[in-house]
DNA sequence: ACGCTCACG
DNA sequence: GACGTACGTGAGCGTA
């Protein structure tokens, strides 16, 4: 039967499939020979799952289209084109022609052809089906496709639940229709293909030339009548790289094919030559699903591949399913139903991200895969009342205080595990409705635990990669800018849907995880130093510290005046006004019109105006040394003084952070909104903040930090007899490298050269080079390799340790810490200047992550050992903590917590080394410090 | 949204 | 042999 009306070609974006495949999963080897088929595996499950949804759909004619090659008609065109992309990764290579073969298993026609891209053969089929009369349907998100869209032509989005892009869709994107798409592309370029482009056009401003002209042509010949300046003189002065652009942008939607529309009908597969090909994989779970469906036995696979345990059988996700509790009946048939089950997934809703202000909106729960539901609890927009703003509650939720009081003893019953994406956010909810939420499980943790240094840990990431689904995105429901609105006002119909899939999709990653932590040899990790730390984070950040407004809003002034009084000077010296706080304005103020010497222009084309630069220049001239006393006062003013006030809460009179455990790669935690890890202290005028940092009356703040945390540990894991001797000697350790490097006697040393030992010091925790020494100690660089070389030859344990962790992690892809904590290093084996970064990193995460461990199990420990005094932990600055206590509780404070930390390694790593910890008492973090 | 700059350990 | 590099973070600002 030959293609025509009422035929349905689908088009379906090889490409896109495989690296979204590649990226998804884990890199998956096949059990007997270890070859690499964790794209192969990803790829046809998409396959597997098109076809699936396809089933009684009106598709007729569908195939494949791949890349061939790297070469292709544009690069002979403009050589640069695509000239910027990554090579293919080493393990995703032998993996392209099985992604063909998976194609032909399924017996979907694969095409690809010598010089074109995917994007050209895809372009003609759908003009081909279009003349014809049929409709053409192309599986792709690739926005250069758009401009196919229309007639007959849509895209459907497999990354965003199939959402199909007509025109609307492409109008949304582009500004203008799919006829006009090239010439937006022309001019926005991108970067992605390395497509030019109109410099500083984009997209937007794109959009709106094309509308206001009509086309491109028409543009670039009035271009002289456009009014801003710049924007004509790009037009003007680059039309001969926009016409190119336009060439590249443009698909050929005319190519020859060796075949047509007719070869591309759909046909069932051979069930024996797909099962046959889906065994020699050794994909058993979707080898298990096809025979099933085909009713035939499946093929004996004899080494079962792991990830079938790891995918046991689940339904797949259905929003219409998921349930509205409306009333306390409702709600009792879930308690019943969680206590009969042991546990329960559960997720809050609120009105804002930040816990400390956020109002609890409503619950959702999941016991079972695809079975949640979510209990709105104050949303708006019930009877239009809208003399009041329509704030009246929506219908069908129950009272607040009665779904509390229902689910209050459930939530803290020690029998009922309760898992959470994030809990500490949820607990911190519930903790300030007076419930405390135990005991628990945090599915974010354990990704964090089992696959740091991979990927993010957030609900989306991890839904994508381990359960192949895309949530429900939260932006269309609030908006965003000024006309978002907060989730007590998304109605209840959407909100269901959203919530319970969150609670869905949490007990789903949990029950992929759990039995995952002990093969992966982490459970010890994630039950003794992540989901400990969840209440004790929770409780140090509704303490919060009290920060005392007036004296940062006089310091503010203070900057203020200051501020004022250089930039009088600034325009002074530089003969004119000018903006001091834009990096591009100084640069060319110092190197085109003051004509200073030592310009670099960075990748974007501006110079580079860094503090190392400026300090350098400030010899030869004053210019750049006001600069730098400005930003000094501009980032104190912006970021603490100003910004800070911003962040103490109305009720508590406090600030409070939060923590962000999985952060960080290495372990350490990370603090946000604000950020009191890096509250200043290392000039004296920004060690004044800390000032600010008070405590309540009648009570002191208390430091206490471990002393070269980071050294000792390198001094025990290196085994360097004499730097493991002067640690226990109690000697300056700086001084002492210094000594032995340079045979000075330590009653001779001067303070310089004990400098450049500390700073080798630190150099080797960060993966020394002689480059960055150099850059360090500004000297030059044979001199800084010289001082390395030294320190080697005098410490060869030191080279030893580095060589054996680059060469632990090129084997294992991974890092450890001496606590057991697994950090990953995916780009160590990579070629290129990714690999050194990869190398220093891969050095100094053990050693940066043992002094984490250190500290996070001594904050766990800290509760019950000064549960006995009028004492509160506050803060965590990655080597230090910071309490609040009774000023006459103070002394004992110090002993209990200083015994904790220095004894935090014991008993599961004895050093070799002490640990010590140094105290500070005061009225404010300055004095403590 | 992204790069630059700069605050901390 | 050249190239680009100290490790780990977060926030504010200017610029597109």
């Amino acid at each position: 039967m030959a293609f025509g009306k009422g035929h349905h070609l689908h088009l379906i974006d090889g490409s896109a499939f495989i690296f979204r495949a590649y990226h998804a999963l884990p890199p998956l080897t096949r059990k007997s020979d270890g070859l690499p088929i964790g794209a192969v595996s990803g790829f046809c499950n998409m396959l597997q799952r098109y076809v699936e949804g396809n089933v009684g759909g009106d598709v007729t004619h569908v195939a494949v289209i791949f890349d061939k090659g790297s070469h292709t008609f544009r690069n002979d065109m403009y050589d640069q084109y695509k000239a910027n992309r990554d090579a293919m990764p080493e393990d995703l290579r032998p993996q392209m022609p099985l992604t063909r073969a998976a194609t032909r298993a399924f017996n979907i026609a694969c095409e690809e052809i010598e010089g074109f891209e995917a994007d050209d053969i895809i372009a003609t089929l759908a003009r081909q089906a279009e003349a014809e009369g049929g409709r053409c349907s192309i599986i792709s998100s690739d926005k250069d496709l758009m401009q196919l869209v229309g007639g007959g032509v849509v895209m459907v989005d497999a990354m965003k639940g199939n959402k199909v892009i007509d025109r609307e869709g492409v109008e949304e994107k582009f500004g203008v229709g799919p006829e006009r798409v090239i010439d937006v592309q022309a001019l926005a370029g991108d970067s992605v293909d390395n497509v030019p482009g109109a410099p500083g056009i984009g997209i937007k401003t794109a959009a709106l030339l094309i509308n206001e002209y009509g086309s491109l042509e028409e543009l670039l010949d009035r271009a002289g009548e456009i009014k801003q300046p710049k924007r004509r003189e790009t037009l003007i002065n680059h039309r001969e790289q926009i016409e190119l652009s336009k060439r590249l942008v443009t698909l050929d939607d005319k190519m020859e094919l060796p075949f047509t529309l007719d070869d591309l009908e759909v046909k069932d597969p051979d069930p024996d030559t797909l099962l046959a090909f889906l065994a020699e994989m050794e994909f058993r779970t979707i080898v298990k699903r096809i025979s099933d469906k085909l009713g035939v036995d499946a093929p004996v696979i004899e080494d079962a591949a792991p990830v079938a345990e790891d995918a046991p059988e689940q339904p797949p996700f259905d929003a219409e399913k998921y349930e509205w509790v409306k009333d306390a009946t409702a709600l009792q048939t879930w308690i019943d139903r969680i206590y009969a089950r042991g546990y329960v997934a559960v997720d809050t809703e609120t009105t804002a991200l930040n816990e400390m202000r956020a109002e609890l909106v409503g619950i959702s729960l999941c016991v079972e895969a695809g079975q949640a539901c979510y209990i709105p609890l104050i949303h708006k927009g019930g009877a239009a009342d809208d003399l009041f703003g329509d704030d009246a509650l929506a219908d069908g939720q129950m009272d607040f205080e009665e779904c509390l009081t229902l689910l209050k003893p459930m939530l803290e019953d020690d029998s009922i595990l309760k898992i959470g994406q994030n809990m500490k956010y949820d607990a911190k909810i519930f903790a300030r409705l007076k419930i405390d939420v135990a005991p628990i499980d945090d599915t974010m943790l354990m990704s964090y635990a089992m696959n740091a240094g991979l990927h993010n840990h957030g609900m989306d990431t991890l839904s994508e990669r381990y359960l192949g689904h895309t949530p429900i995105p939260i932006k269309p429901l609030l908006g965003s800018g000024k006309s978002a609105i907060t989730f007590d006002r998304v109605p209840v119909e959407e909100a269901v849907k959203y919530a319970a899939e969150d609670a869905d999709i949490t007990l789903r990653l949990w029950q992929m995880f759990k039995p995952q932590l002990h093969r992966k040899q982490v459970t010890s990790v994630y039950e003794t130093m992540e989901r400990p730390l969840v209440p004790v984070l929770a409780k140090m950040e509704m303490s919060g510290i009290k920060v005392d407004r007036d004296t940062l809003s006089r310091m503010s002034n203070a900057f203020a005046q200051k501020m004022a009084a250089l930039e009088d000077e600034l325009y002074e010296l530089a003969g004119g006004k000018f903006n001091v706080g834009s990096p591009a304005q100084v640069g060319e103020i110092l190197f085109d019109k003051m004509g200073l010497e030592g310009g670099k222009k960075g990748k974007t084309g501006k110079y580079s105006t860094g503090a190392d630069i400026l300090e350098d220049l400030a010899t030869e001239h004053d210019f750049p040394g006001r600069v730098l006393d400005w930003r000094q006062l501009s980032k104190l003013k912006s970021t603490y003084t100003d910004a800070l006030q911003t962040h103490i809460n109305e009720e508590t009179g406090r600030v409070h952070t939060s923590y962000s455990i999985t952060g960080a790669n290495t372990g350490r935690l990370a603090s946000t909104d604000p950020n009191l890890q890096n509250i200043p202290i290392r000039t004296d005028e920004g060690r004044k903040i800390r000032e600010a940092f008070v405590a309540e009356d009648g009570k002191v703040l208390v430091a206490l930090d471990y002393s070269q945390i980071e050294l000792r540990i390198l001094a025990h894991v290196a085994n360097i007899p004499a730097l493991k001797q002067a640690f226990k000697d109690g000697h300056d350790i700086h001084a002492m490298t210094a000594s032995e490097m340079f045979n000075v006697p330590l009653d001779e040393m001067t303070s310089d050269v004990r400098r450049q030992a500390k700073a080798i010091n630190f150099g080797v925790i960060y993966g020394i080079s002689g480059f960055g020494l150099a850059r360090n100690l500004r000297i030059p660089r044979a001199e800084a390799q010289g001082f390395i070389d030294r320190y080697f030859e005098r410490f060869p344990g030191i080279r030893t340790y580095m060589d054996d962790t680059i060469a632990f992690a090129k084997e294992h892809d991974r890092v450890e810490t001496l606590f057991g904590r697994k950090i990953h290093t995916p780009e160590i084996n990579a070629k290129g200047p990714g690999a050194g970064f990869a190398k220093r990193a891969a050095i100094n995460a053990p050693i940066q992550g043992t002094a984490a461990d250190v500290i996070r199990r001594a904050m766990i420990r800290m509760d019950d050992a000064i549960a006995h005094l009028p004492a509160k932990m506050l803060l965590q600055v990655h080597d230090e903590l910071v309490f609040e206590v009774d000023k006459d509780a103070a002394d004992d404070l110090i002993a209990a917590a200083k015994d904790v930390m220095e004894n935090a390694a014991n008993p599961v790593v004895k050093f070799d080394v002490p640990l010590v910890v140094d105290a500070g008492i005061g009225a404010t973090w300055a004095e403590a410090h």
